[in-house]
DNA sequence: TTGAAAGCGATACCAC
DNA sequence: GTGGTATCGCTTTCAA
């Protein structure tokens, strides 16, 4: 080690090193330009022995490019954006980008700081995987990095995005509790801005299953209720108004809506069936037996990274906007009646 | 915009339109060093005018610190690293630090690659999630960049490491099951080179059932059988040798199991008992009931995080090892006998 | 309090 | 093929 005490060795020393120039270890380590083959061997050995690794804020500084994607995920313990970020990881190293990911801790000032950090670092693009922070924000940085939001439904018009179609998968699934004989049918909804895709799919559920001469009955699950004060909602409505079926927005809260109604004797689905939405493993699985929506994440995640690549490498590109369909997975949560 | 068309604005563009010096400009949005209010307020206006998000490798560069922790997981679909991501996120956020992850997609190079990443990127400091990197890949870089391995036992002399127990785990879970009276056991058994916590924990399951006078079969569950062989081996067991409880090295793979068992007509807990280990939501959880122990990840988040920052504050603070307990959740999938 | 100037570590364009 | 030099955007002395 050359530097002080803790500093990574330099190219400088690689170069001192190699008793060549720092000029042709540039070329021997990027590959680019010639050199004779015993430079780059001197190159190289110098390089391994120092355990150099060139620093990439200098090399992203005079090339302006990073090959790094930026992704921004809501709440890093979410499964859907946790198979989000393994597969656009492993579409990006196909394409030859490298993925970073950050997370705001849940606040909408997080989610922007997060984001701002990831302009910062000058990823060569964006992908946004979160309902909670405003399109106007996202868009701020668009015209100067390729930006898409991933598994959302977002127009707007400087942004691409590449979504499940909540419309249809909300649809459908109300389609299937419909189908199994339900007429009393409860369905937990959040608050717009608490997750927009969360409250559209939510919205499709209840229309469709009006539509089908269905009575819904519509349940309050904000993020702030207490999960055992939803339950007691939904008990009460199943003992006051005869609902036989009850739908929720994500699987998350699905499994904690089964969980916590067991306190008040309630079980799912001897005396209520249950439908979630997301699909998603882990809890997507037939031992578990969950009736839901299953979201085209491995698409989603892939197109994503498709976009802004394509983006990044053609800034012309135009903006795209394309809606996935999910399907329904049946399970046992759902009974007939 | 002042630059060439995508590019994002400099400092110097703050600079002209704030009429100060790029020095001026510097000063302020890093609130070091003396300036007037009025010079304070004009560049505060121009940079947010300019959309001005100041360029971190252009900072780091000269500064020589990123205020970043690059974290390091394994598998980004897994939920023990997804949750130890949400934790340390907040953690380190809380110490006024960003953490940034990437992620190999499975293979050793990868991970060597994705290591090298966020290296070259200058983080501060390097959490390592991952029993795949061998902890000599690891240690390479230690003496230049604080590093601890955080969710395996990792006892080399230059890395700091805490993890859950995974032989007390192992033994404790093993006691339920013997306790429950069960007298010949399954174990599967995952390859030391596939993941070294989960034969820790599989080899002191073994070690506890046969100091308990248990019978044990040790089945191969590597990464590459399918779950189908694994079940098909299980259910076997359970035939020729009368098992009627089978341990898992992780919730994941229990599930599974449960899952191919029922194609082989055998049911969890009915025909026989099961237990996993790891505890991490969603799958912990009462409704779907399994036994298993729960790893202390909110301890270990917050652990690796203090002890990064420890190191990145003070880098002659000592190398240390936390071993932290985890405990046995009880749930339905292990009937006694 | 302010601005000019010297780097930080790499790349790229030069002559040689 | 090779090495010198300007340059990327910023922080940090150092004079003024």
């Amino acid at each position: 080690m050359t530097g002080p005490r803790g500093s990574q060795p330099t190219i400088l020393d690689v170069a001192a090193r190699a008793g060549v120039s720092k000029s042709a270890v540039s070329r021997v380590l990027s590959g680019t330009g010639r050199f004779s083959d015993e430079t780059r061997e001197r190159v190289e050995r110098a390089a391994s022995e120092l355990g150099y690794v060139a620093n990439a804020m200098a090399r992203g500084l005079v090339s302006g490019r990073t090959h790094t994607i930026g992704m921004l995920v809501r709440d890093a313990s979410s499964m859907v954006y946790t198979a989000l970020h393994a597969v656009m990881e492993r579409r990006a190293s196909e394409l030859g980008y490298r993925v970073v990911t950050t997370t705001g801790v849940g606040r909408v000032e997080d989610e922007k700081s997060a984001l701002a950090a990831l302009v910062s670092m000058r990823v060569d693009g964006l992908v946004v995987c979160s309902g909670l922070l405003p399109a106007a924000e996202i868009a701020e940085f668009a015209p100067r990095i390729a930006t898409v939001v991933a598994g959302r439904p977002e127009l707007h018009p400087a942004l691409s995005s590449v979504y499940c179609d909540e419309a249809d998968g909300g649809a459908r699934i109300a389609d299937a509790v419909a189908d199994a004989g339900h007429t009393t049918v409860a369905v937990l909804t959040v608050p717009q801005d608490n997750a927009l895709t969360q409250y559209a799919r939510s919205q499709a559920m209840v229309e469709r299953l009006r539509s089908r001469g269905v009575r819904v009955v519509d349940l309050d699950a904000s993020f702030v209720r207490p999960p055992a004060d939803i339950a007691a909602d939904v008990a009460e409505t199943i003992a006051r108004d005869g609902v036989t079926a009850v739908m929720c927005p994500t699987d998350r809260l699905m499994l904690d809506l089964c969980d916590t109604l067991r306190r008040f004797d309630v079980e799912v689905p001897g005396d209520v069936s249950v439908t979630g939405f997301d699909g998603v493993s882990p809890l997507a699985n037939d031992w578990i037996g969950f009736t839901t929506l299953e979201q085209p994440i491995e698409r989603i995640g892939r197109e994503a990274i498709d976009l802004v690549v394509g983006r990044i490498e053609d800034p012309s590109s135009p903006v795209e906007h394309r809606s996935l369909r999910g399907r329904v997975i049946p399970g046992r949560t759902l009974l007939p009646r």
